[in-house]
DNA sequence: GCGTACTATGAAAGTGAATTTCATTATCAT
DNA sequence: ATGATAATGAAATTCACTTTCATAGTACGC
């Protein structure tokens, strides 16, 4: 972690910026927080630690580590833009329209199909992003949903 | 599609709701477009026949269509929201993030394997999202990438 | 260390899509 | 027709996000 940080710091230096406390502290708690955050969710943890933060550099922030690779941008369709790390391996996402919990999972052969129909039509995929929407467990069963589907 | 609206207009009717001259016209050019359209887009084809039809209305229109199961919103990362009819079988997209070209496609065993992976967290789908970013052929060979991916 | 030439910051203003408000109009049931 | 209520559309509002700009912070030369 402590090195992560460093190694992007190292990395802006070299394309030109500089180092920001107010950087170092969007980005320490952002990889720490292990989950999708959208930026107001990750102002409001940010400035626990330092108020004086605001929300336009955690925006700034997310945006760069997004260019550099090292942040997701997701879409789960709630109106805000939420962050992930992209530090673990590529994984796609379910997400419960009754109670808004997201499973993330990955599936290397629906990845591989993904491959083959993207370049059967010709097309150098580059990102891609999969979001399967439904009721979890739980909510499938308070709201009385039979067992088959 | 004469059929179809009047279907939609007799739900309409059914749940409480009125006809109107305004929606029809929005619902019209809807189905008539045949493609991924943004609201803005819907609004000046409706302006054309319909000038005093408000955006506003065709917000609603599509919002409307979309609870009722005719119409899909999409999400290609322009900004604004795309709309398409939803009377076709299932499909996903290729988006060209060069050019914004947009394709569509079908897999079964995409949509099988998706389905397994859902079952097996306990999630009942009910819906999902598959987009695919990349460069198309055009743009892929004009900005001179190789063969291989 | 000290200046200088940058970059980063953050408050406020600006965008732009989408929604809400509300007075008016249109439609349905009687 | 009349009354009840849904739909409309212009304007106002909301909300996420971006831009602006004066100020503060940082790296690098001396």
């Amino acid at each position: 972690m402590e090195h992560l940080l460093l190694r992007i710091d190292r990395e802006i230096l070299a394309a030109g910026g500089k180092r920001s406390r107010s950087r170092a502290v969007v980005m320490e708690r952002f990889f720490r927080a292990r989950k999708h955050v959208t930026v107001e969710e990750l102002t409001r943890v940010v400035r626990k630690a330092s108020p004086h933060v605001g929300a336009v550099t955690v925006y700034r922030t997310l945006k760069l580590l997004a260019r550099m690779g090292y942040a997701k941008e997701l879409d789960f369709g709630e109106g805000a833009r939420r962050y992930e790390s992209n530090l673990e391996s590529h994984h796609d996402h379910l997400v419960c329209t009754a109670c808004g919990t997201v499973i993330e999972f990955k599936d290397p052969d629906i990845e591989k199909l993904q491959d083959l129909v993207t370049r059967r039509h010709g097309f150098r995929p580059t990102a891609h992003r999969l979001e399967i929407f439904g009721h979890c467990r739980k909510c499938a069963a308070e709201s009385g949903e039979g067992r088959r589907g």
